[in-house]
DNA sequence: CTCATTTCAGTGTTACTGACATAC
DNA sequence: CGTATGTCAGTATCACTGAAATGA
């Protein structure tokens, strides 16, 4: 596992892409461990949100709103769907689609992750005060913008 | 407020794990593409970085170096010593040792990719001020430092 | 006996590529 | 025709687990 401990090399130890890595590893394997334990993974809860806000969907406007590859998205659906969290039927308007809804198992669901995704959130940025999380955000948010319009 | 993607669910887009994910994602593609292009990878400039820095060392030593597990070390050393990066001796020492030593191509090959990783950061802070990318490196060094000792 | 080291085999998540049939 | 959609198969990196063999 990855540490920041006193035998790193150096030119890693400051470098931005390590420490994001570092933290961003820490992260991932908080939401691992804590999706796992009730019964999730990191698509699904994404998948979920992406319905839950904007309503019923095809699956290729989920992978847009997600960010999720379309060819992932199939696979982590069928997951989904095995469990009664969503339901696919055919698009009647248009015959390639599929809609795909949340069903009332997948909402509780979705509340449920959202909890525990609360609860990474505030161990992650545990050493910050309030006013270096919203530094740390805005930072975060304006290379995330920056990077996602240079494409 | 500016966003990454007009349709990411909302509930996501201020969370730090997505926003960290987000951006390690792109600092995570820019490595694995400019690494591929000097015909190496990840693992690899941490691998060389250590020798550099701490000299020939054993493969266990390597792994609590860099955060890489025992048994991707193997690999990773595996695949340098192939293309003559380094070098397996055993130590007369302890002859369940193996040291490993930086070759004169391993220490040219690093080079090349110090320079290729000085341009990744440049890129992943483009939209950054020298002042924030200061404030940005020491909150994730506060948070790499606060999760590496809760280990 | 206990522990450390090297190695191998395998798993899981995320991310991505290529291909195909179908339908717009 | 070109394009969008859903699906399947496969690859790659990184992270991690378990176990075996050897030796301190």
């Amino acid at each position: 596992m990855m540490t920041a401990d006193a035998r790193t090399p150096e030119r890693l130890r400051h470098a931005p892409s390590w420490l994001i890595n570092l933290v961003s590893a820490h992260s991932h394997r908080l939401v691992a461990a804590r999706f796992a334990a009730a019964g999730a993974r990191g698509y699904h809860f994404r998948l979920l949100a992406a319905l839950d806000e904007h309503g019923p969907s095809s699956q290729a406007a989920l992978g847009r709103d997600t960010g999720i590859d379309r060819s992932d998205v199939v696979a982590a659906l069928n997951e989904l769907a095995a469990k009664g969290l969503v339901e696919r039927s055919p698009d009647p308007s248009d015959r390639r689609r599929n809609i795909v809804t949340l069903t009332a198992d997948g909402s509780r669901h979705l509340s449920e992750l959202e909890k525990v995704l609360a609860g990474i959130q505030d161990e992650l940025l545990a050493p910050l005060s309030p006013e270096e999380r919203e530094q740390l955000i805005g930072l975060l948010t304006r290379l995330a913008d920056h990077h996602a319009k240079a494409r």
